[in-house]
DNA sequence: TCACTAATTAGTCTTGACGCTAAATAAAGG
DNA sequence: CCTTTATTTAGCGTCAAGACTAATTAGTGA
């Protein structure tokens, strides 16, 4: 779970998940839309498929990511329980 | 709001989170709570302050933190909106 | 003031994050 | 097979995170 705080943890990243809450894109067109260079986007994709939040497919050159909403789900529940009144033993 | 998912990455500030649920917590019952050294401690407490996730008041020589869940129901609505469903404009 | 306890700051070390350029890999097409 | 395009991997530099011990500040009370 460290990972996907980690992840989340630069703009960067958050962005590329924002851009595709609309649809899978190309990691070439996710590069293009951000101002650092294919490399470094390509280490922000490893980080993010690491943490569960992007999944990859390979269509012929290009690379497709696509975004998998369940493991930032799970951020979610982990947030609310942490901070979330405990229940009281009633 | 980076700040905030970065103070989340690390698991020791998780669980110091987790512990102030219960009510506040003085910072040498916290660290005495983690098989870490005090002041590496001060330094996650002073992460998690910085990220809002906390708050500290004095009380005489000892330093009480209490949670400041405001700052995680924000991260919480960024996620949510970042990977939910964006509305159809029907 | 002096001593005691609580907590942080200072200094150091190691490791990992993040940016870049250049080189390597993968797939497609001539 | 060679070229072109798309993407990643390798290598490097810099800076911050995270851990420790030792020193410092803040407050209490004899």
């Amino acid at each position: 779970m460290s990972d996907v705080f980690k992840a989340l943890a630069h703009p960067v990243r958050r962005q590329v998940l924002k851009k595709l809450r609309d649809g899978p894109m190309t990691a070439g067109d996710l590069a293009a839309a951000f101002p650092v260079s294919k490399p470094t986007m390509s280490g922000h994709f490893t980080a993010l498929k690491e943490a569960g939040l992007i999944r990859a497919e390979r269509h012929g050159t290009t690379i497709r990511y696509r975004l998998n909403a369940g493991a930032a789900e799970e951020a979610i529940a982990l947030l609310m329980g942490l901070v979330g009144k405990r229940e009281t033993d009633t």
